[in-house]
DNA sequence: ACATTAAGTGATT
DNA sequence: AATCACTTAATGT
């Protein structure tokens, strides 16, 4: 199969908003599949933002950090079917990244050039609809995020975080270390360890040294 | 066997 | 809920 043929069997499956032929020719076209292990930094902060990437396969973790150092902050994770709107921003307006994005299972995606990401917004209903979508996802998602962090006691946060990393990588099982989910959500180890404990004496999670399950 | 890293616990603020 | 000061358990060399 030719790369080409490639990204638009992909884009039906997995991209289905953008609809428009022309679109999903031009995507073909200019679009390059990108793999990263995982682990592997796909974007870091201060780096110019040259592509946008529509995610195919695999999860990535986005996190934005202060300027102490060591302080970073989850904010979202994306799967495949998503794309990173900062990324949209940031490249039209040719701006540094204000944000870091490490690939957590190994990841595929298409990446598509500034250039034509400017373009097609006005020149394609679908991509314009497409962005804008994603947008708004992304922002209620960080909304729920900031009123997680102001609002709701850690086991909540605790509980969205374990449910979108079970998601993110389609298994109940996950693997990471209370230090690693502390850190995610800004909590000392201590806590996210006494969390967790409590989590198993319910029976709604088991763990294991670096693993954690989900029973429900 | 020994050192290192992850996880559990209680006390203190 | 953070930090500290351990202890205990699992793993790597």
């Amino acid at each position: 199969m030719t790369a080409k043929a490639e990204i638009q069997k992909i884009l039906h499956q997995r991209f289905p908003q953008i609809a428009e032929k022309a679109l999903q020719e031009e995507i073909a076209q200019v679009g390059k599949i990108m793999e990263f292990k995982a682990g592997e930094i796909i974007m870091d902060y201060g780096s110019y933002v040259r592509m946008v990437p529509l995610i195919i396969e695999g999860s990535i973790k986005v996190t934005r950090e202060d300027e102490e150092v060591g302080k970073e902050l989850l904010l979202y994770f994306l799967n495949a079917g998503d794309t990173c709107s900062m990324s949209f921003t940031c490249c039209m307006m040719d701006k540094k990244s204000a944000i870091r994005t490490v690939a957590m299972d190994d990841t595929k995606l298409i990446g598509i050039p500034v250039k034509q990401v400017d373009n097609w917004m006005g020149k394609y209903q679908s991509w314009k609809n497409f962005v804008m979508m994603s947008y708004d996802n992304k922002m209620l998602e960080l909304v729920k995020v900031i009123d997680k962090i102001a609002f709701h006691g850690l086991d909540k946060r605790m509980e969205e975080y374990l449910k979108a990393l079970t998601q993110s990588t389609g298994s109940t099982t996950i693997t990471a270390t209370h230090q690693t989910i502390a850190d995610d959500l800004n909590v000392s180890r201590e806590a996210v360890s006494r969390l967790l404990k409590k989590l198993e004496n319910i029976g709604t999670v088991k763990l294991g040294r670096n693993e954690i399950t989900l029973l429900t």
